[in-house]
DNA sequence: GGGGAATTGTACTGATCGGTTAAATCGTTA
DNA sequence: TAACGATTTAACCGATCAGTACAATTCCCC
């Protein structure tokens, strides 16, 4: 349907002039989506409100990226990328298995404590049941390496003895990442509940400790006492 | 026209006042509507969902909830009330405290991983910043208890020497509370990275026992090797 | 047995929202 | 430089969805 009086208005105001420019058109419409995304979860994120926080307009989220579920799916894989990238330049290798456990502990906490839009991100996927999640290869095995560092430092520890023989690594990063998570995912009704004491400085300082602790412990030989 | 006839209990006895069904056709809601807002979130899920569920009409839902929150928050506020109901039985005063601490700690892991949709719920109002839950005072209230039968077991064991006493209520029952929630609430996402070893029968009892086992070893008094 | 309040069914609506149409403009290259 | 594909704009649409109007029915009390 052609419009009426657009021809004569197209030539009168001529527009300022629009650069093409795909690539920055699509980190910024990610970026916003990521945002947005994470505060409101998929259903409850507005496509519009999306365009409004962006510089260019509706049809472009739509030209890229298909539909809503699509900008969902790039957002969480960028998401994932991102995080992914960071973690590996840690240098673990060069320390021995217990400092080596502590940092990655430290780390993965602190990182996690950073990443609120992430952890966000995470927990939105997960009640949908990882079905975003499921549809990229390429998530799925970025994830697979981030037990890696792990695995070395409990086999490095296992061979110096200073670590139980039956440490199963993939249960220790479950135990690290439960308590990372959590400590981001469940910040709301946890302090709503038993106050914000835990959310301080000083009480995330002593929460990273604790976990740390709590993780190391549970490598270590048996402890005598119990 | 189908009254609800079928739902009809031995509460009618008990009321002796006018009404028709109020009581059970709430019910009949709040039940329907705990299932598609834990499956589907609060923008996620569909009045019209929850009423092709229902034995009743969408009108009653507006005459009794008020609108899509009020039945949210009711909602939540049922699915707190039955999860504590459950917690109280649990007679752990009779037992030393190594023993009683280990049985909070398995019927926690265990108690979060029957409840999915409560889990579901909690995950849902986090991605809410706990909006909903900041406005029932009720289930505050009712939580705060939630930590006193670790706080008393915590303290006989100081008493008797077997847990340090820089031990921290708050911070053991956080420990506990993020492994058993975090089992729940991040199994898809979990599963489909690394497999889900952790999830068959035999990998949930595995955990359990170390997710038991992590919390003694932060509560007795320190490992001499560290 | 009727007045009045509480409850319920039917049919509807206005707003929202994801997605589309069709043309205009830009960058590239033949 | 003209043609062409890629990109961008603005207006628009149809479906969905939370919420309502209003009449009808049921129940209690007198």
């Amino acid at each position: 349907m052609p419009r009426t009086g657009t021809l004569e208005s197209k030539k009168n105001a001529r527009r300022s002039s629009w650069k093409q420019n795909p690539q920055a058109v699509q980190e910024n419409i990610l970026r916003v989506a990521q945002e947005v995304f994470s505060r409101n979860g998929l259903s409850g994120a507005r496509v519009d409100e999306i365009v409004s926080l962006t510089e260019t307009s509706k049809r472009m989220i739509y030209y890229y990226f298909g539909d809503k579920e699509g900008l969902y799916r790039r957002t969480l894989e960028e998401a994932y990328r991102k995080v992914r990238q960071q973690e590996v330049e840690l240098d673990l290798d060069h320390l021995a298995p217990l400092p080596a456990l502590e940092k990655l502990v430290r780390f993965t906490f602190r990182h996690h404590r950073e990443s609120p839009d992430f952890i966000r991100l995470v927990m939105i996927e997960n009640i949908h049941h990882g079905t975003y999640l499921a549809q990229s290869d390429t998530i799925r095995e970025l994830n697979r390496g981030a037990i890696s560092q792990l695995e070395r430092i409990l086999a490095r520890g296992k061979a110096e003895g200073v670590f139980r023989p039956d440490a199963d690594p993939l249960t220790v990063h479950w135990q690290i990442s439960a308590m990372s998570f959590f400590n981001v995912s469940n910040r709301a009704t946890f302090s709503l509940i038993f106050g914000d004491a835990l959310n301080s400085t000083a009480g995330q300082d002593g929460l990273e400790t604790w976990v740390a602790d709590s993780v190391r412990r549970m490598v270590v030989p048996s402890n005598p006492i119990s």
